[in-house]
DNA sequence: CGCTCCAATGTAATCGAAATCATCGATAAC
DNA sequence: GTTATCGATGATTTCGATTACATTGGAGCG
């Protein structure tokens, strides 16, 4: 409630000196401190935020984006951001965009309004406003994407290899014998979901299975994994493996699977993807691709903070490492029996 | 970047029919208005938030901490909150405090600071300092508490009945037979499991059965779930069901009966708490008790507006529904065989 | 015709802290 | 002994918007 001024007056010096005391202290004689800090701990005194703000013209806040916050991948990422951002002493304005156009767009304007330092996103877009923002000032805009990469953006960006990834987890397939394999993908308009879906495609090339890949498209949740794995399952031919590219989705696979009185993984074997602390405790134990997903948002949060220091040179596209953690629901295909 | 300054300049006005553009425009003649409109578009002008918030004392913002994000009960919650926070025109400051007390105290300083209207606490604990302006400025204090309820505290809170829920529970598992109930707690600290507990207590000595009633304490993760009902099992006169405080802890419960060659809910029946996203897609689905997870969101940020726009009276402990869903974990207990 | 009233707009104080520049006293240097 | 220097502190401007109060010009009225 006191004011810097109060607080002068009490500890009779001028509001400078109370000012350094904060923001210098090597500056004020130790006695003088001392008067101010009896005075401040007197009044109760905190510096209003606003009024400094106003004058330095920074905020100390982050504005964190993404697109569905009861997603665990993501509350995982920002839990990882909330972490850097509070020990370089940044916090957190949290934006759930709910995958909503309109929802993003108002987040950019609280960032255009200068209510937070720099942005982070987590999904896949840039509302257009900003993008003309990036482009205009080119990589030094505190502006930093997390999760996806998408080179066009011309923003810095955090991220695991997505394609070689997928790549991986269907060379794990083709080795154990699996010959049609079913892919449950997100939304293709995001790089998330096409570029793993093009290391599948190269993977399935190279090993000759390419037509037999059956695709169906998802869109991340619980729900769309036990409908799209479904049909995959219904078609002739059915597949002996299927992918998802959500853990999520791949809880719902499981549940289309036992459905069908089919048995996972002796019947169908299963992989997900994001390694959420769910996965292994799934009956049975999810395959699935561990992406480190504090250490991403502890990355984006570096990327951003290098902006805002202006100790960032080029853009950086990062790619963190990645694991094929396999564990019980993948096995080699049903005999011909 | 331009500032109101620039703006009235450009438009040729005073920058008092600038800003009354924005916030009165039913003061200002429609071709004045136009003239001002042009102006910001021309120049790309946006409010500056320090400013705006330094002169009327207001930032639109509420702090929000919350004890672990990564929790899928609390980011639900959490999604609740922002939806009902950005339709009034706030936005949502984020605080992980991980359960510690200090960075607890870290977003205490923010709200002190001012910067944010309000606090909504997901956790039990309000830090002391908090807990003295509460004492201080009485139920008007905008802070409010969320999913507990302490009544010592003296704030506002939304969450549902814990202890005729656990009673519920409980009353489901005796009226199937069972005797040996196993139930695993959160840590005994918080309402949220002291108030469960005693529902727990209440049905079983209405039963005759508190003597056989096995008590061990959790910490809400899924290790905890693991551990706390292998203990249990291990014992003699191995309990028939298991009530676990909430759904991680009964996923890890499924593993630890699991990994004992038991079968849920054949030998073991297995209830669980929150009803998270998930719990209807494990295997087998959790029978659990369903909170309102974004309605709980909802109404705490009802009573915190309420406050910050002084229609609030007294205190409000609001109790919302919830629902005992029985799934397939639950069943009757296995013969004497 | 002169006065009141009101709609529309302008002037300037204000919010609270930070930071620049000025001041003062004491010490050091010549 | 005078002056440059420096450490400590104070006076004042500044950040950018909001808003109470002042001003202006015209309509309405007797």
């Amino acid at each position: 409630m006191a004011t810097i001024q109060e607080v002068a007056r009490d500890a009779g010096v001028s509001t400078a000196t109370v000012s350094r005391v904060f923001s210098a202290p090597e500056l004020v004689l130790e006695a003088t401190r001392k008067k101010v800090i009896e005075a401040v701990a007197r009044l109760g005194y905190e510096p209003n935020f606003a009024a400094k703000s106003l004058r330095t013209l920074r905020t100390e806040k982050i504005l964190v984006t993404v697109p569905d916050i009861s997603n665990p991948f993501f509350s995982q990422v920002i839990r990882g951001v909330e972490e850097a951002a509070m020990a370089a002493g940044y916090s957190v304005l949290l934006g759930d965009t709910r995958h909503e156009e309109a929802r993003e767009e108002q987040y950019a304007a609280m960032f255009r309004r200068k209510e937070a330092d720099g942005l982070i996103f987590l999904g896949h877009r840039l509302p257009d406003t900003l993008a003309e923002i990036v482009a205009a000032k080119g990589p030094r805009t505190p502006i930093v994407n997390g999760c996806e990469f998408r080179p066009g953006l011309a923003v810095s960006s955090a991220h695991i290899d997505n394609e070689g990834a997928a790549a991986e987890v269907m060379e794990h397939l083709y080795g154990l014998g699996h010959t049609r394999v079913g892919v449950v993908t997100g939304p293709l308009v995001s790089p998330i979901s096409s570029d793993r879906l093009a290391g599948v495609l190269a993977a399935a090339q190279r090993h000759g299975r390419a037509s037999a890949l059956r695709i169906a498209i998802g869109d991340f949740s619980i729900e769309s994994g036990v409908r799209r794995t479904g049909e995959l399952l219904d078609e002739p031919g059915r597949p002996t493996a299927v992918f998802c590219f959500s853990d999520e989705m791949a809880m719902g696979a499981l549940e289309a699977i036992r459905q069908r009185g089919l048995r996972c993984p002796q019947d169908v074997s299963l992989v997900g993807f994001d390694d959420i602390r769910f996965a292994q405790y799934l009956n049975p134990q999810l395959t699935t691709v561990s992406q480190p997903m504090e250490q991403i948002g502890h990355e984006v949060v570096r990327l951003l903070l290098d902006i805002l220091a202006d100790r960032a040179g080029a853009l950086q596209n990062v790619t963190l490492p990645h694991r094929l953690v396999v564990r019980s629901s993948t096995a080699p295909p049903p005999g011909p029996g």
